[in-house]
DNA sequence: GATAATATGTAGCGAGTGCTACAAAGACTG
DNA sequence: CAGTCTTTGTAGCACTCGCTACATATTATC
Protein backbone atom coordinates (compact mmCIF):
# COMPACT_ATOMS: atom_id res chain seq x y z
CA UNK A 1 0.00 0.00 0.00
CA UNK A 2 2.87 2.41 0.77
CA UNK A 3 4.62 1.83 -2.21
CA UNK A 4 1.42 2.31 -4.50
CA UNK A 5 -0.06 5.18 -2.71
CA UNK A 6 3.01 6.95 -2.66
CA UNK A 7 2.72 6.73 -6.62
CA UNK A 8 -0.79 8.11 -6.24
CA UNK A 9 0.42 11.15 -4.71
CA UNK A 10 3.13 11.65 -6.72
CA UNK A 11 0.87 11.06 -9.83
CA UNK A 12 -2.03 13.82 -8.38
CA UNK A 13 -0.54 17.09 -8.38
CA UNK A 14 0.57 16.86 -12.13
CA UNK A 15 -2.67 15.86 -12.73
CA UNK A 16 -4.33 18.20 -11.24
CA UNK A 17 -2.09 20.59 -12.63
CA UNK A 18 -2.64 19.33 -16.19
CA UNK A 19 -6.43 19.76 -15.72
CA UNK A 20 -6.44 23.08 -14.25
CA UNK A 21 -5.17 24.30 -17.62
CA UNK A 22 -6.91 21.69 -20.31
CA UNK A 23 -10.09 20.36 -18.48
CA UNK A 24 -11.34 17.81 -16.77
CA UNK A 25 -14.54 16.43 -18.62
CA UNK A 26 -12.27 16.33 -22.09
CA UNK A 27 -9.28 15.25 -20.49
CA UNK A 28 -8.45 11.54 -21.79
CA UNK A 29 -5.52 8.89 -20.49
CA UNK A 30 -2.99 9.29 -22.76
CA UNK A 31 -2.88 12.73 -22.54
CA UNK A 32 -3.28 13.28 -18.59
CA UNK A 33 -0.32 10.48 -18.17
CA UNK A 34 1.90 12.11 -20.58
CA UNK A 35 1.50 15.31 -18.70
CA UNK A 36 2.47 13.19 -15.53
CA UNK A 37 5.42 11.49 -17.14
CA UNK A 38 3.68 7.86 -17.12
CA UNK A 39 1.54 5.85 -19.43
CA UNK A 40 -2.08 5.26 -19.57
CA UNK A 41 -1.46 1.67 -18.68
CA UNK A 42 0.04 3.10 -14.96
CA UNK A 43 -2.93 5.54 -14.50
CA UNK A 44 -5.42 2.14 -14.55
CA UNK A 45 -3.17 0.51 -12.21
CA UNK A 46 -3.01 3.15 -9.85
CA UNK A 47 -6.60 4.43 -9.89
CA UNK A 48 -8.49 1.41 -10.84
CA UNK A 49 -10.05 2.94 -13.78
CA UNK A 50 -10.85 6.20 -14.93
CA UNK A 51 -14.54 7.41 -13.10
CA UNK A 52 -12.20 6.48 -10.29
CA UNK A 53 -9.63 8.91 -11.40
CA UNK A 54 -11.61 11.47 -11.53
CA UNK A 55 -12.89 11.02 -8.39
CA UNK A 56 -9.45 11.29 -6.54
CA UNK A 57 -8.60 14.26 -8.96
CA UNK A 58 -11.59 15.96 -7.92
CA UNK A 59 -10.64 15.69 -4.21
CA UNK A 60 -7.43 16.59 -4.49
CA UNK A 61 -8.28 19.34 -6.50
CA UNK A 62 -10.86 20.47 -4.14
CA UNK A 63 -7.91 19.75 -1.11
CA UNK A 64 -5.33 22.24 -3.07
CA UNK A 65 -8.53 24.99 -3.14
CA UNK A 66 -8.93 24.53 0.54
CA UNK A 67 -5.27 25.03 1.35
CA UNK A 68 -5.24 28.10 -0.90
CA UNK A 69 -8.12 29.14 1.09
CA UNK A 70 -6.23 28.69 4.72
CA UNK A 71 -3.18 30.37 3.07
CA UNK A 72 -5.24 33.68 1.82
CA UNK A 73 -6.72 33.94 5.94
CA UNK A 74 -5.57 36.37 8.05
CA UNK A 75 -4.49 39.88 7.05
CA UNK A 76 -6.49 42.69 8.31
CA UNK A 77 -10.36 42.26 8.11
CA UNK A 78 -12.15 44.56 5.94
CA UNK A 79 -14.50 47.00 7.70
CA UNK A 80 -17.89 46.98 5.49
CA UNK A 81 -19.59 43.84 3.86
CA UNK A 82 -18.75 45.97 0.47
CA UNK A 83 -14.84 45.80 1.07
CA UNK A 84 -15.20 42.21 1.61
CA UNK A 85 -17.21 41.65 -1.51
CA UNK A 86 -15.05 43.87 -3.70
CA UNK A 87 -11.60 42.22 -2.34
CA UNK A 88 -12.76 38.86 -3.10
CA UNK A 89 -14.36 39.66 -6.33
CA UNK A 90 -11.04 41.49 -7.32
CA UNK A 91 -9.19 38.11 -6.24
CA UNK A 92 -11.33 36.05 -7.98
CA UNK A 93 -10.65 37.65 -11.21
CA UNK A 94 -7.24 37.21 -10.78
CA UNK A 95 -5.76 36.19 -13.91
CA UNK A 96 -3.89 33.93 -11.95
CA UNK A 97 -7.08 32.58 -10.27
CA UNK A 98 -8.47 32.00 -14.12
CA UNK A 99 -7.96 28.28 -14.51
CA UNK A 100 -9.59 27.58 -11.24
CA UNK A 101 -12.45 29.57 -12.41
CA UNK A 102 -12.68 28.07 -15.40
CA UNK A 103 -12.45 24.36 -13.90
CA UNK A 104 -14.79 25.61 -11.22
CA UNK A 105 -17.82 26.06 -13.84
CA UNK A 106 -17.00 23.19 -15.24
CA UNK A 107 -17.51 21.40 -12.28
CA UNK A 108 -20.50 22.92 -11.43
CA UNK A 109 -22.13 21.73 -15.19
CA UNK A 110 -20.90 18.36 -14.42
CA UNK A 111 -22.52 18.63 -11.20
CA UNK A 112 -25.70 20.05 -12.67
CA UNK A 113 -25.47 17.36 -15.01
CA UNK A 114 -24.96 14.34 -12.19
CA UNK A 115 -21.54 13.39 -13.42
CA UNK A 116 -20.50 10.64 -10.89
CA UNK A 117 -18.37 12.68 -8.54
CA UNK A 118 -18.63 16.17 -9.86
CA UNK A 119 -21.07 17.22 -7.23
CA UNK A 120 -19.05 16.28 -4.12
CA UNK A 121 -16.57 18.00 -4.73
CA UNK A 122 -18.91 21.30 -5.85
CA UNK A 123 -20.25 21.01 -2.54
CA UNK A 124 -17.08 20.18 -0.62
CA UNK A 125 -15.48 23.34 -2.33
CA UNK A 126 -18.26 24.97 -1.44
CA UNK A 127 -18.62 24.41 2.02
CA UNK A 128 -14.98 25.40 2.61
CA UNK A 129 -15.25 28.69 0.72
CA UNK A 130 -18.35 29.30 3.05
CA UNK A 131 -16.79 28.57 6.13
CA UNK A 132 -13.71 30.85 4.73
CA UNK A 133 -15.44 33.82 4.11
CA UNK A 134 -17.25 33.98 7.47
CA UNK A 135 -13.81 34.87 8.85
CA UNK A 136 -13.48 37.49 6.30
CA UNK A 137 -16.39 39.66 7.36
CA UNK A 138 -16.03 42.89 9.49
CA UNK A 139 -15.18 41.92 12.90
CA UNK A 140 -18.28 43.87 13.70
CA UNK A 141 -21.06 41.99 11.50
CA UNK A 142 -24.01 40.93 13.00
CA UNK A 143 -24.81 37.59 11.07
CA UNK A 144 -21.58 36.13 10.05
CA UNK A 145 -23.21 33.12 8.89
CA UNK A 146 -26.06 34.61 6.90
CA UNK A 147 -23.96 37.27 5.25
CA UNK A 148 -21.23 35.21 3.83
CA UNK A 149 -23.96 33.38 2.39
CA UNK A 150 -25.83 36.64 1.34
CA UNK A 151 -22.18 37.89 0.13
CA UNK A 152 -21.49 34.14 -1.46
CA UNK A 153 -24.36 34.45 -3.52
CA UNK A 154 -23.72 38.10 -4.70
CA UNK A 155 -20.51 37.13 -5.61
CA UNK A 156 -20.79 33.10 -7.87
CA UNK A 157 -23.39 35.70 -9.26
CA UNK A 158 -21.58 38.40 -10.22
CA UNK A 159 -18.85 36.03 -11.62
CA UNK A 160 -20.90 33.79 -13.79
CA UNK A 161 -22.41 37.22 -14.96
CA UNK A 162 -18.41 38.26 -15.99
CA UNK A 163 -18.09 34.68 -17.47
CA UNK A 164 -20.78 35.12 -19.90
CA UNK A 165 -19.24 38.83 -20.89
CA UNK A 166 -22.19 40.79 -18.76
CA UNK A 167 -19.42 41.57 -16.00
CA UNK A 168 -19.79 45.71 -16.95
CA UNK A 169 -23.24 46.49 -15.98
CA UNK A 170 -23.90 43.34 -13.79
CA UNK A 171 -24.08 44.84 -10.21
CA UNK A 172 -21.70 47.25 -9.84
CA UNK A 173 -24.55 50.24 -10.20
CA UNK A 174 -26.45 48.46 -7.72
CA UNK A 175 -23.93 47.04 -4.97
CA UNK A 176 -23.64 50.62 -3.54
CA UNK A 177 -26.96 51.00 -2.45
CA UNK A 178 -27.52 47.32 -0.85
CA UNK A 179 -24.62 45.79 0.31
CA UNK A 180 -24.35 48.03 3.34
CA UNK A 181 -25.47 46.16 6.54
CA UNK A 182 -27.21 43.06 6.87
CA UNK B 1 -30.98 27.74 -50.51
CA UNK B 2 -34.34 27.20 -49.66
CA UNK B 3 -34.22 23.25 -49.83
CA UNK B 4 -31.25 23.03 -47.50
CA UNK B 5 -31.81 25.82 -45.04
CA UNK B 6 -35.38 24.64 -44.65
CA UNK B 7 -33.56 20.84 -43.59
CA UNK B 8 -31.86 22.32 -41.52
CA UNK B 9 -34.78 23.65 -40.26
CA UNK B 10 -37.05 20.28 -39.67
CA UNK B 11 -33.55 19.12 -37.63
CA UNK B 12 -33.08 21.59 -35.61
CA UNK B 13 -35.79 21.20 -32.73
CA UNK B 14 -34.86 17.45 -33.21
CA UNK B 15 -31.46 18.02 -32.47
CA UNK B 16 -31.88 20.81 -29.39
CA UNK B 17 -34.05 18.37 -27.79
CA UNK B 18 -31.33 16.17 -27.77
CA UNK B 19 -28.96 17.63 -26.31
CA UNK B 20 -31.50 19.35 -23.78
CA UNK B 21 -31.87 16.12 -22.54
CA UNK B 22 -27.90 14.50 -22.75
CA UNK B 23 -26.02 17.72 -23.20
CA UNK B 24 -24.36 19.43 -25.53
CA UNK B 25 -20.54 18.91 -25.48
CA UNK B 26 -20.91 15.30 -25.05
CA UNK B 27 -23.04 14.96 -28.03
CA UNK B 28 -22.18 13.52 -30.79
CA UNK B 29 -22.52 13.03 -34.55
CA UNK B 30 -24.44 9.33 -34.62
CA UNK B 31 -26.74 9.86 -31.48
CA UNK B 32 -27.57 13.37 -32.48
CA UNK B 33 -28.56 12.06 -36.01
CA UNK B 34 -30.40 9.28 -34.63
CA UNK B 35 -32.08 11.32 -32.55
CA UNK B 36 -33.23 13.63 -35.64
CA UNK B 37 -34.27 10.72 -37.85
CA UNK B 38 -31.33 11.11 -39.93
CA UNK B 39 -27.23 10.47 -40.53
CA UNK B 40 -24.16 11.40 -39.53
CA UNK B 41 -23.25 11.69 -43.26
CA UNK B 42 -26.51 14.30 -43.44
CA UNK B 43 -25.57 16.33 -40.52
CA UNK B 44 -22.52 17.05 -42.19
CA UNK B 45 -23.95 17.54 -45.50
CA UNK B 46 -26.31 20.19 -43.81
CA UNK B 47 -24.09 21.63 -41.23
CA UNK B 48 -20.92 21.59 -42.79
CA UNK B 49 -19.08 20.45 -39.50
CA UNK B 50 -19.97 19.75 -36.47
CA UNK B 51 -18.76 22.88 -34.71
CA UNK B 52 -21.13 24.71 -36.95
CA UNK B 53 -23.90 21.84 -35.94
CA UNK B 54 -23.29 23.15 -32.45
CA UNK B 55 -22.61 27.13 -33.24
CA UNK B 56 -25.85 26.64 -34.98
CA UNK B 57 -27.74 25.03 -32.28
CA UNK B 58 -26.93 27.28 -29.89
CA UNK B 59 -28.28 30.32 -32.13
CA UNK B 60 -31.42 28.08 -32.32
CA UNK B 61 -31.60 26.74 -28.33
CA UNK B 62 -31.39 30.56 -27.73
CA UNK B 63 -33.99 31.22 -30.04
CA UNK B 64 -36.28 28.99 -28.12
CA UNK B 65 -34.89 30.10 -25.01
CA UNK B 66 -36.07 33.87 -26.14
CA UNK B 67 -39.56 32.59 -27.41
CA UNK B 68 -40.10 31.20 -24.52
CA UNK B 69 -39.34 33.97 -22.71
CA UNK B 70 -41.72 35.96 -24.41
CA UNK B 71 -44.60 33.85 -23.97
CA UNK B 72 -43.82 34.32 -20.48
CA UNK B 73 -44.43 37.79 -20.38
CA UNK B 74 -47.75 39.42 -19.82
CA UNK B 75 -50.00 39.03 -15.98
CA UNK B 76 -49.71 41.20 -13.03
CA UNK B 77 -46.59 42.16 -11.72
CA UNK B 78 -45.24 41.85 -8.62
CA UNK B 79 -45.51 44.02 -6.03
CA UNK B 80 -41.96 43.97 -4.81
CA UNK B 81 -38.54 43.08 -6.22
CA UNK B 82 -38.83 40.41 -3.25
CA UNK B 83 -41.85 39.32 -4.64
CA UNK B 84 -40.40 39.71 -8.39
CA UNK B 85 -37.19 37.67 -7.12
CA UNK B 86 -39.31 35.02 -5.50
CA UNK B 87 -41.39 34.27 -8.75
CA UNK B 88 -38.89 34.00 -10.90
CA UNK B 89 -36.53 31.59 -8.59
CA UNK B 90 -39.59 29.48 -8.23
CA UNK B 91 -40.13 29.41 -11.95
CA UNK B 92 -36.59 28.46 -12.25
CA UNK B 93 -36.62 25.62 -10.01
CA UNK B 94 -39.49 23.76 -11.55
CA UNK B 95 -38.67 20.63 -12.84
CA UNK B 96 -39.77 21.58 -16.68
CA UNK B 97 -37.02 24.08 -16.88
CA UNK B 98 -34.31 21.56 -15.51
CA UNK B 99 -32.95 20.21 -18.90
CA UNK B 100 -32.58 24.11 -19.67
CA UNK B 101 -30.94 24.97 -16.34
CA UNK B 102 -28.68 22.11 -17.22
CA UNK B 103 -27.75 23.22 -20.17
CA UNK B 104 -26.92 26.95 -18.87
CA UNK B 105 -24.50 25.64 -16.46
CA UNK B 106 -23.20 23.50 -19.59
CA UNK B 107 -22.79 26.77 -21.40
CA UNK B 108 -21.50 28.88 -18.95
CA UNK B 109 -18.68 26.32 -18.75
CA UNK B 110 -18.00 26.08 -22.46
CA UNK B 111 -18.33 30.38 -22.40
CA UNK B 112 -15.57 29.65 -19.52
CA UNK B 113 -13.28 27.80 -21.29
CA UNK B 114 -13.55 29.34 -24.29
CA UNK B 115 -15.27 26.89 -26.27
CA UNK B 116 -15.94 28.53 -29.92
CA UNK B 117 -19.66 29.45 -30.12
CA UNK B 118 -20.20 29.02 -26.40
CA UNK B 119 -20.13 32.38 -25.24
CA UNK B 120 -21.98 34.55 -27.93
CA UNK B 121 -24.46 32.06 -26.79
CA UNK B 122 -24.46 32.66 -23.53
CA UNK B 123 -24.20 36.32 -23.88
CA UNK B 124 -27.27 36.25 -26.22
CA UNK B 125 -29.48 34.47 -24.03
CA UNK B 126 -28.38 36.66 -20.89
CA UNK B 127 -29.20 40.17 -22.06
CA UNK B 128 -32.39 38.55 -23.36
CA UNK B 129 -33.09 37.82 -20.18
CA UNK B 130 -31.78 40.96 -18.39
CA UNK B 131 -34.54 42.54 -21.02
CA UNK B 132 -37.27 40.20 -20.00
CA UNK B 133 -36.33 40.69 -16.36
CA UNK B 134 -36.60 44.63 -16.48
CA UNK B 135 -40.71 44.14 -17.70
CA UNK B 136 -41.41 41.96 -14.76
CA UNK B 137 -40.01 44.13 -12.19
CA UNK B 138 -42.91 45.98 -10.11
CA UNK B 139 -44.30 49.09 -11.93
CA UNK B 140 -42.91 52.07 -8.99
CA UNK B 141 -39.66 50.24 -9.47
CA UNK B 142 -37.09 53.15 -9.51
CA UNK B 143 -34.23 51.94 -10.97
CA UNK B 144 -35.71 48.72 -13.63
CA UNK B 145 -32.27 48.44 -15.36
CA UNK B 146 -30.12 48.51 -12.55
CA UNK B 147 -32.79 46.51 -10.16
CA UNK B 148 -32.73 43.51 -13.19
CA UNK B 149 -29.04 43.70 -13.21
CA UNK B 150 -28.93 43.08 -9.24
CA UNK B 151 -31.77 40.86 -8.86
CA UNK B 152 -30.34 38.38 -11.86
CA UNK B 153 -27.17 38.60 -10.02
CA UNK B 154 -28.32 37.03 -6.70
CA UNK B 155 -30.50 34.88 -8.80
CA UNK B 156 -28.11 33.21 -10.88
CA UNK B 157 -25.88 33.45 -7.63
CA UNK B 158 -28.58 31.33 -5.92
CA UNK B 159 -29.40 29.06 -9.02
CA UNK B 160 -25.45 27.71 -8.42
CA UNK B 161 -25.64 27.32 -4.91
CA UNK B 162 -28.90 25.19 -5.09
CA UNK B 163 -27.01 23.29 -8.23
CA UNK B 164 -24.12 22.68 -5.74
CA UNK B 165 -26.38 21.34 -3.24
CA UNK B 166 -26.68 24.36 -0.62
CA UNK B 167 -29.82 25.70 -1.59
CA UNK B 168 -30.98 25.41 2.04
CA UNK B 169 -29.60 28.18 3.51
CA UNK B 170 -27.89 30.25 0.62
CA UNK B 171 -29.64 33.45 0.18
CA UNK B 172 -33.29 32.56 1.98
CA UNK B 173 -32.55 34.13 5.35
CA UNK B 174 -30.69 36.68 3.72
CA UNK B 175 -32.80 37.81 1.66
CA UNK B 176 -35.48 39.08 3.63
CA UNK B 177 -33.52 41.90 4.40
CA UNK B 178 -31.63 42.96 1.65
CA UNK B 179 -34.29 42.82 -1.07
CA UNK B 180 -36.52 45.79 -0.52
CA UNK B 181 -35.80 48.72 -2.06
CA UNK B 182 -33.28 49.41 -4.63
C1' DG C 1 -36.33 13.70 -72.47
C1' DA C 2 -31.42 15.10 -71.73
C1' DT C 3 -28.76 17.53 -68.37
C1' DA C 4 -27.63 19.32 -64.24
C1' DA C 5 -28.17 20.22 -59.43
C1' DT C 6 -29.60 18.53 -55.02
C1' DA C 7 -30.17 14.95 -51.63
C1' DT C 8 -29.15 10.49 -49.51
C1' DG C 9 -27.23 5.60 -48.53
C1' DT C 10 -23.03 2.55 -47.90
C1' DA C 11 -18.63 1.80 -46.60
C1' DG C 12 -14.74 3.05 -44.68
C1' DC C 13 -10.48 5.84 -43.11
C1' DG C 14 -7.33 7.41 -39.62
C1' DA C 15 -7.21 8.82 -35.14
C1' DG C 16 -8.43 8.43 -30.50
C1' DT C 17 -11.04 6.07 -26.50
C1' DG C 18 -10.81 3.13 -22.00
C1' DC C 19 -8.96 -0.89 -20.88
C1' DT C 20 -6.58 -5.64 -20.88
C1' DA C 21 -3.45 -9.76 -21.79
C1' DC C 22 1.07 -11.00 -21.52
C1' DA C 23 5.55 -10.74 -20.24
C1' DA C 24 9.35 -9.14 -17.86
C1' DA C 25 12.12 -6.42 -14.69
C1' DG C 26 12.91 -5.20 -10.01
C1' DA C 27 12.36 -5.60 -5.01
C1' DC C 28 11.49 -8.16 -0.92
C1' DT C 29 11.30 -12.52 1.91
C1' DG C 30 12.10 -17.21 3.10
C1' DC D 1 19.51 -18.49 -4.12
C1' DA D 2 14.48 -19.66 -4.98
C1' DG D 3 10.12 -17.86 -4.83
C1' DT D 4 6.82 -14.33 -4.49
C1' DC D 5 4.92 -9.81 -4.98
C1' DT D 6 4.91 -5.15 -6.88
C1' DT D 7 5.66 -2.27 -10.70
C1' DT D 8 6.18 -1.32 -15.56
C1' DG D 9 6.56 -1.79 -20.87
C1' DT D 10 4.54 -3.51 -25.29
C1' DA D 11 0.84 -4.61 -28.09
C1' DG D 12 -3.39 -4.73 -29.01
C1' DC D 13 -8.70 -5.13 -28.73
C1' DA D 14 -13.21 -3.44 -29.53
C1' DC D 15 -15.17 0.67 -29.92
C1' DT D 16 -16.36 5.65 -31.08
C1' DC D 17 -15.00 9.93 -33.15
C1' DG D 18 -15.55 13.45 -37.14
C1' DC D 19 -15.43 13.18 -41.72
C1' DT D 20 -15.01 11.64 -46.76
C1' DA D 21 -15.14 8.99 -51.29
C1' DC D 22 -18.19 6.97 -54.17
C1' DA D 23 -22.32 5.68 -56.02
C1' DT D 24 -27.06 6.38 -56.45
C1' DA D 25 -31.56 8.23 -56.16
C1' DT D 26 -34.58 12.38 -56.61
C1' DT D 27 -35.78 16.73 -58.33
C1' DA D 28 -35.48 20.94 -61.09
C1' DT D 29 -34.27 23.24 -65.59
C1' DC D 30 -33.88 23.76 -70.36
Amino acid sequence: MTKTSLSRDTLLPKLAAHVLNHGLGGASLRPLAKAAGTSDRMLIYHFGNKEQLVADLLEHIAGIYSTALDAAMGGEKPNTRRECFDRILKQGRHPMMQPFMVLWWEIVAGSARGVPGYREAADAMMTKQLAWLETQLPEDDPDPAGGARYLMTLLEGTLMLGVVGHETTASEGLLASDLSGS
